[in-house]
DNA sequence: TTATTTTTTACTGTATACAAGTTGTATTTT
DNA sequence: AAAATACAACTTGTATACAGTAAAAAATAA
């Protein structure tokens, strides 16, 4: 493993993303060039193009004479995003099914292996990311340049969205999360039989598991919890 | 008109975006960094900041130790295109005629006029641009943060298949031009009404209205000529 | 002449120094 | 004491010089 500045850049743009995705970096946060530059053994001048690209891709918001900030997630993000999540999976998984090649089918089904050891004994983030990985690949195999920048730009939130999702805490969640598993297992096989109407109804199935399991974290069960013992900690 | 390096590189930009647009820089032309950079006066950093962004728009693709180079037209591209483009621009034109401000609305008649105008009077990447410009502002008007990489993507081939488009050869061609036009202004009839379903509907409409007139340009008219006297050129 | 290796040339990628801009703090003014 | 201004520290943006890499040209061998 040789550690020439082209693999440390790379290095960099990994790191990046991934705290991005697993809300290491939550959104709104600032990054200090100086500081990761002087982590990464970079200069500032390659820095600031793998900026200029997150920005391109969605995962940070670049200001003018202001540090890069990690893109916010707004309270109209959620509805956006489930506005425009069905219709372009929907899209993506039927071309998937349509065009996937054999060798596509097998990385996904390794990375459904991955997916499912995560779920037996990854934490939060190892889920996320390897629901996000299961993800993209489904969007490599629809093949469609067209789609892809919006489908991209979804996964990057479905991801921070996810990293809460991935954190059950009770029986319901954990039993959605076993069905989302079993949802994965059924795209593989539509999409390895071709079978486009399957794989498109899959994806709607697939959003309304995610968007209940939102729900169980918006209006969350009424505590029981006696009073003067609440669980609450001390204001930050 | 000051000229400091932020404007050069806005300008810089924006010379770009309009030269792929109109096909002045065809699809799979390298870019000269050295070039460039003595042309508007900036050096090769804020340069190269400008190739990663337009990048990730979606202009240029980027490869490593090569030049930068115009985003490929391939004949896959075509398809995968009317694929994409009737969803995504459905989608955002509801959401434009359930969103739109007043202010917005203003715009967009503005753009129309200058559309109308650009039909009348101007060339063919007058046309283009003023159709672009059209259509940029229905994107703004869903805001949507998540439809809007696609839909950006789509319009820069939008684009670039209409230089072909906005010059019209027969008359069927100038009708379906007109027909445009029409179209455009009961979108923004439509967009002022809230009426989504109409917006939806003419979305459609539009898109098949570019089908038509791109097949017109797959499928010549036979020619009608004495052999010999072909208009083709010479083989470049 | 043809194929292969070496050298040259040109271009891409990175580091560093410097200029311009922003933010926070201290000082002055009312 | 509050507001406004001026200054200082820090951060972002740009230019230039240099290092690394790929393609082209020249030279050598078959």
């Amino acid at each position: 493993m040789k550690d020439d500045p082209k693999s440390r850049k790379t290095d960099l743009m990994e790191h990046l993303k991934v705290s991005i995705l697993t809300l290491r970096f939550q959104p709104g946060t600032d990054l200090d060039e100086a500081l990761l530059s002087d982590e990464f053994g970079l200069s500032r001048t390659p820095l600031r193009e793998v900026f200029r690209q997150l920005g391109g891709e969605g995962y940070l918001d670049l200001r003018t004479n202001r540090s890069a900030r990690v893109s916010e997630m707004s309270h109209t993000t959620l509805r956006d995003f489930f506005l425009a999540a069905p219709m372009i999976y929907g899209a993506v998984l039927r071309l998937a099914a349509r065009n996937a090649t054999l060798a596509q089918i097998e990385d996904l089904k390794t990375a459904q292996l991955a997916f499912k050891s995560a779920l037996r004994s990854g934490s939060a983030a190892d889920r996320a990311l390897a629901n996000n990985r299961f993800h993209e690949l489904t969007g490599e195999m629809s093949g469609n340049v067209y789609l892809l920048p919006s489908f991209n730009r979804l996964l990057i939130d479905h991801a921070r969205i996810g990293m809460t999702f991935y954190r059950p805490q009770t029986a319901k969640m954990t039993e959605n999360l076993a069905e989302a598993s079993t949802q994965h297992d059924a795209i593989i096989a539509a999409i390895e039989a071709n079978d486009e109407a399957a794989a498109a109804q899959l994806a709607e199935e697939h959003w309304n598991l995610s968007r209940d399991q939102i729900e169980l974290f918006v209006m969350p069960d009424a505590l029981d919890v006696p009073l003067g013992l609440s669980p609450l900690s001390k204001p930050a």
